[in-house]
DNA sequence: CCTACCGATCGGTAGG
DNA sequence: CCTACCGATCGGTAGG
């Protein structure tokens, strides 16, 4: 089973990485072993951190020795990397998306923390790897993906600036509430550990709502 | 060069550790090498994450052999424990002061988030090891500290809850005010591994403003 | 996808 | 506080 196919950078390749979910993931053709092996590890490293994790383990989890694993992945740490840059194109994409339509700075980031709450929710593991495992990635993706969010944070300060600009948001300075925004978005990593006891919709609601009007004009 | 007279607790020892290292800490009576140790673990802890961290490397910053630093400490896992203990404590005894205080609900939220901001900006290295790597304590003691999590976030809802009921905040789901407010400070990381171009006068208060606003009824 | 196995490194102990 | 060293486990490879 080639995957070489995948350098030919032309086609459309929808279906190209589509670990997306660790949901129920229906309609698949090619699900190949890579994204099962990827979504366990992606539970895995956030249950036990990234170092924590052995390969052992992993293979245990996916049902096959360790020495196969390196049939379909190169090394631990390209799951990892894997893991990190998919989710962080998504958010990427999400912004570019958000930063070309027509709707008041205000609105931009509460679409911008609602993108962030649903990741946190719905797509637990991989954010979570991301937001607290980045730190092991290994040498050139470290510095890309430091330089990923960096530029995705000066983005959304060119955000909050223009809405102070518009006189929708008071004179804060924006990097500090870019931050706040973002680093509230994780502690719902404490609902999922928890009983639930408010929905999905009531932690989105209530976050966004004390996000944004502390902001508002 | 013998260092033995380290266990004669009782002097002064204000030369005790200047020689070798370029290290200042000026007046310290007794700051044993097990506080050395502490203190230096935390950092390596934060950089590199508890799992990823070697006492070999440790005792490299320390100045001795690995072998030599179960003289002052029974294991890894003890140091990580006595880390995060120590700053869950403190947090634990703030709160208490603060809840005795005669004042609103929402001033005794701003001193909380407050407190936590300075936490975070003059204690980073086990504040930030006690948010990150607390799921690396061993088991009577990973219970223990969750426990001792969730009874502050309650303690920190019965505020808010007051709060509401005194019409001091707008009536949020408390669990997601206190999730948001805890988490939030965590951000301040980011400032910590930047340039600083804000000092952390203007952090805390932007970032107070942000989350206090956010709540005003 | 497996068996067999490598060198490196880990936390920790013995004994002085 | 050191030297010497233990058993366990690590990520990864060879070869089929």
């Amino acid at each position: 089973m080639k995957r070489d196919q995948a350098s030919k950078a032309g086609d459309m390749e929808h279906q190209y990485e589509c670990l997306s979910l660790g949901m129920a993931q229906p309609l698949r053709r090619k699900s190949s072993k890579r994204e099962v092996i990827l979504i366990k590890a992606a539970s895995m490293f956030k249950d036990k951190g990234f170092a924590a994790s052995s390969m052992r383990d992993l293979a245990e989890t996916v049902g096959i020795e360790a020495a196969s694993l390196y049939n379909h992945i190169k090394s631990k740490s390209e799951i990892l990397q894997e893991i990190i840059f998919h989710a962080a194109t998504e958010c990427n994409v999400h912004l570019e998306e958000v930063d070309v339509e027509e709707k008041s700075s205000l609105k931009k980031i509460e679409e911008i923390i609602r993108f962030h709450v649903r990741m946190m929710l719905n797509r637990f593991e991989e954010y979570h790897v991301m937001t607290h495992e980045w730190i092991h990635l290994s040498e050139p993706h470290l510095t890309n993906f430091i330089g990923q969010r960096r530029s995705y944070v000066q983005r959304l300060e060119a955000i909050v600036e223009q809405g102070i600009k518009n006189k929708e948001m008071k004179p804060v300075v924006p990097y500090v509430a870019v931050l706040t925004i973002l680093s509230a978005v994780r502690g719902l990593e404490f609902w999922h550990r928890s009983q639930k006891k408010y929905s999905p919709q009531q932690m989105e609601d209530n976050m966004v709502m004390h996000l944004i009007t502390g902001l508002q004009a």
